[in-house]
DNA sequence: ATCCTACAATAGACAAAGTCCAAATCAAGC
DNA sequence: GCTTGATTTGGACTTTGTCTATTGTAGGAT
């Protein structure tokens, strides 16, 4: 289950409570949270984790690629835990549910040199927005 | 020159001097401005514009979808008027520069039924992420 | 041209999300 | 079990954005 701690043990990551309590919250697959939803659920397994620390250790997890963060909305950063499956987003534009998906194709593919200014382009973000069911029935 | 304005008028938008410094300080091709620096350009032309009429009018300008919501970065969310030219975002990830372009291909039709969990889309936002050319070469 | 009135602008308090720092604590190698 | 450098902590601070009560005004009516 937990394949992020066993990945982040195996790269020699000094293990603390508090971050092993991070990983274990943001572990899994459709996994999305907010800081403060980390924070608040690594609380209520160890309470005297501070916010900083969450920050510091979501922070250090990004950097090491084992998570990614994704701004779905404009407000508060998302972490997906799932960073070495590719996949990209869909997103309730109603009630902010998130899920992965795996779209055919490569979207680097479709960019021209000529629309690429220059750039090194290092990956592509694909963000797909609409409504879930549960929200399109309730008018 | 000032498309932004003129579709504003022609949809009857009540026209006060607030609004029409706010729309000239937007329009433009590959502009894409926070707030803040909205605000701070709307003041060197009339100074005693307010932060929230900054906030209120861009917000009216994307409820009419004459000007588009972009979230690059988790940060401040930037406001693109280019609303009326389909088109999707290159980054540098290192100075925060932002241009328009345009792939080939329609990134809905790569979205298998199965991978759309029941959703209604509505809309596809494609974000490429790399270096720009004058951060390449400061190492 | 002037008057009304609903809509718009303002200042400033407030809130949410995130960063920073100096001091205290602790994991892990010896 | 020490030592030491990495980690954690709490709280102040910053940035970004929202809300509200009050004042101002655009534009139609007269």
């Amino acid at each position: 289950m937990s394949d992020l701690l066993e990945r982040l043990r195996g790269r020699g990551w000094r293990m603390t409570a508090q971050r092993r309590v991070v990983a274990e919250v943001l572990d899994g697959d459709h996994v999305h949270l907010t800081a403060d939803e980390v924070h608040a659920r690594a609380v209520s397994k160890l309470p005297e984790i501070s916010r900083a620390t969450v920050y510091n250790t979501l922070g250090e997890m990004v950097t090491l690629g084992e998570v990614i963060e994704v701004a779905t909305d404009g407000r508060a950063k998302r972490y997906d835990p799932n960073a070495h499956r590719p996949h990209q987003h869909l997103v309730c534009g109603r009630c902010g549910a998130i899920r992965d998906v795996h779209p055919a194709g490569d979207p680097l593919a479709d960019l021209p040199d000529t629309e690429r200014f220059g750039f090194t382009i290092s990956n592509v973000e694909v963000t797909y927005r609409g409504v879930c069911p549960s929200c399109a029935t309730t008018a």
